[in-house]
RNA sequence: GGUCCAGUGGAGAAGCGGCUUAACUCAGUGCCCUCUCAAGGCACCAUUCACGGGUUCGAAUCCCGUCUGGAUCACCA
């Protein structure tokens, strides 16, 4: 009779460590009390989702915040979905996050003693615990053929039962090792699968950092470890990997809940413990029926990281945005520390809300709004330069025409107390101050007429543009240049203020504001600008000048 | 369909048996302020915590049931 070692042997003759081994070889981390190894561990198969860019943030700060070690692991064992390049890609957009690796696959390298960090590169080790698991007939070579499985499958839904492959329907579970080993000396295809001893109708208690402790069926599928392809499958090298790289606690989405049973049922055969869970909810969106729904990569631009990053928001805000959905009591934190320094805050798995929080472009643009509004000039110009670098170029040359008149565009009542907060992302920073440059205003006076108020003929607005541009200088401060305005609108019979002129709106033709209006809408092409008398600065009188000549010709 | 998770306003949420006529933030609306916006200030926006029962002197908070939503059931991760 055909012993367990044997098929084991037939299986991988060139396998010849052990457990033991291994365990010597990724000796337990020597690190201080409480430090948390986390891992983040995406599979190549295209650009970083939002999804993953959270559950990242989340490892990242699990470990930063302990003292630990956060490494990145590549999941490649789906070939067929891989898409080249997406790894490098994936660390490079983590990056530009502020979500640096301690260890593990980097991109275009790998750094660590607890490697490979590519799952395609630890086939050897994979190996040496089926052979382990093979011997000890708790694994067993599986030759059912696809046409079989759905066999199966259709029995199974007929009778409306469980479907999967367990208890009486692992047909090949009950193989006699001879006719395994005749089968494998055959030739015939198969998958190595676990031999699961769990019972669903048993329960198991779980507990979980986020959702606390709850039961949930033990597992009894015979679930594929390893398959024809040679590579494990997610279930085994997630306990392996995890096991072996020495993972204190596993951060992953809410998904991975239903197949935790499998999990440890994995762990507990091997005998290793079993980390801690963190299951993160899943950020979702409104659908097109009215229900919420995870954010998907082909339905929503927000799902994709680079939609933010190619829209050009901050790196900062989004992080902001989503760590509030991490944490209910960051939102009070950071308005509390003036939205600096975010790192210091503290977070903790038990102020995680547990429902899947709606993805809120709102928020989302009220964070950057703020945190563009609290940079200096130099910052804006760093940050708007390295974005149109890649994204923007008209942006670009615009800027690198002159940085510093780019600067002093940008620092219009920006190094103040209560900054303005126009700026939302570097997306339209090109539209919101192409008015600034001649060139660009000139074309655009020429392809859009200028549409002043209709409450005003051209006639009107010419008197007090022709009046303003004679009499109303910058070269004095902001409270002169305003009340010259005033002055200069009563003479023409406009209100001083809003008030009057609401009283009385027969005796004026209208207020300061309008004879306001006039001139921004001549200088900028547009209703609404930043603060006029620093526009007017900007450009120079010189400019300005030129700018009322070319109205008051029409 | 089975299993698991969840259910407080337009959104994120606080709340852990009386302090709640439900905090805070975003969005929205209105008003105020020496220019349009922005900012700032001040208001308004859930008589009610999915629903129905129960426990209790007292419930958003505890119990039971119902409903609704989500996740998951692969040689994908």
């Amino acid at each position: 009779m055909v012993t367990d070692k044997e098929i084991a042997e037939l299986i991988f003759p060139e396998v010849t460590e052990t457990i033991d081994d291994l365990e010597k070889r990724f000796p337990v981390r020597k690190l201080k009390e409480g430090a948390e190894v986390t891992r983040f561990a995406p599979s190549p198969t295209g650009f970083l989702h939002t999804g993953s860019l959270f559950t990242s943030l989340i490892c990242h700060k699990v470990a930063k915040d302990s003292g630990g070690i956060f490494y990145v692991r590549l999941e490649d064992t789906d070939t067929k979905r891989e898409i080249q390049g997406s790894g490098e890609e994936l660390l490079k957009q983590l990056e530009l996050f502020n979500i640096i690796p301690n260890e593990g696959y980097l991109g275009s390298s790998q750094k660590g003693n607890y490697g490979p960090y590519i799952q395609s590169q630890r086939a050897d080790i994979y190996k040496v615990v089926i052979k382990y698991l093979l011997e000890n007939g708790k694994a067993y070579p599986c030759f059912c053929s696809q046409e079989e499985l759905d066999e199966i499958r259709a029995k199974q839904e007929k009778a409306k039962i469980i479907p999967g492959y367990y208890g009486p329907f692992a047909k090949y579970r009950y193989l006699t090792n001879d006719e395994r080993k005749e089968k494998i000396l055959n030739g015939d295809p198969y998958v190595i699968r676990f031999k699961s001893s769990g019972n669903h109708v048993h329960k198991i208690k779980v507990s979980d950092l986020v959702h606390g402790n709850f039961e949930i069926a033990e597992n009894d599928m015979d679930i594929v470890i390893f398959k024809s392809d040679g590579l494990p499958t997610y279930h085994f090298a997630h306990v392996v990997d995890d096991h072996f790289m020495r993972t204190t606690t596993v951060i992953r989405g809410e998904e991975w809940i239903a197949s935790l049973p499998i999990h440890l049922e994995l762990f507990k055969t091997l005998g290793w413990t079993a980390p801690k869970y963190a299951h993160l909810p899943v950020i979702m969106k409104i659908g097109e029926n009215g229900n919420k729904r995870k954010l998907s990569k082909r339905l929503d631009n927000e799902a994709a990281v680079s939609y933010f990053l190619k829209d050009g928001y901050p790196s900062e805000a989004l992080i902001m945005y989503l760590m509030t959905i991490a944490n209910s009591n960051f939102e009070e934190w950071i308005f509390e520390h003036k939205f600096e320094h975010m790192e210091d805050f503290v977070f903790s798995f038990s102020k995680m809300s547990l429902e899947g929080a709606l993805f809120d472009m709102g928020k989302l643009n009220f964070f950057s709004r703020e945190i563009l509004s609290k940079k200096t000039k130099e910052e804006i110009r760093d940050m708007a330069l390295a974005y149109s670098k890649t994204y923007d170029e008209k942006l670009y040359n615009l800027i690198k025409s002159d940085e510093n008149f780019f600067m002093e565009i940008m620092n219009i009542e920006r190094e103040k107390e209560n900054p303005r907060k126009d700026y939302e992302k570097f997306g339209n920073l090109y539209e919101s101050i192409s008015f600034f440059y001649k060139d660009l205003y000139d074309a655009s006076i020429k392809e859009n007429p200028l549409q002043f108020n209709e409450r005003f003929s051209l006639e009107n607005v010419k008197e007090v543009i022709s009046k303003v541009k004679e009499e109303l200088s910058i070269n004095q401060d902001e409270q002169e240049w305003f009340s010259n305005m005033k002055a200069i609108g009563e003479t023409l019979g406009f209100a001083p203020n809003g008030k009057l002129y609401k009283q009385n709106p027969d005796q004026y033709k209208g207020s300061v504001s309008d004879v306001a209006e006039m001139i921004r809408i001549s200088l900028t092409t547009r209703r609404n600008s930043p603060n006029l008398y620093y526009v007017m600065k900007v450009l120079g009188k010189e400019e300005c000048d030129r700018r009322f000549n070319l109205l008051l010709q029409k």
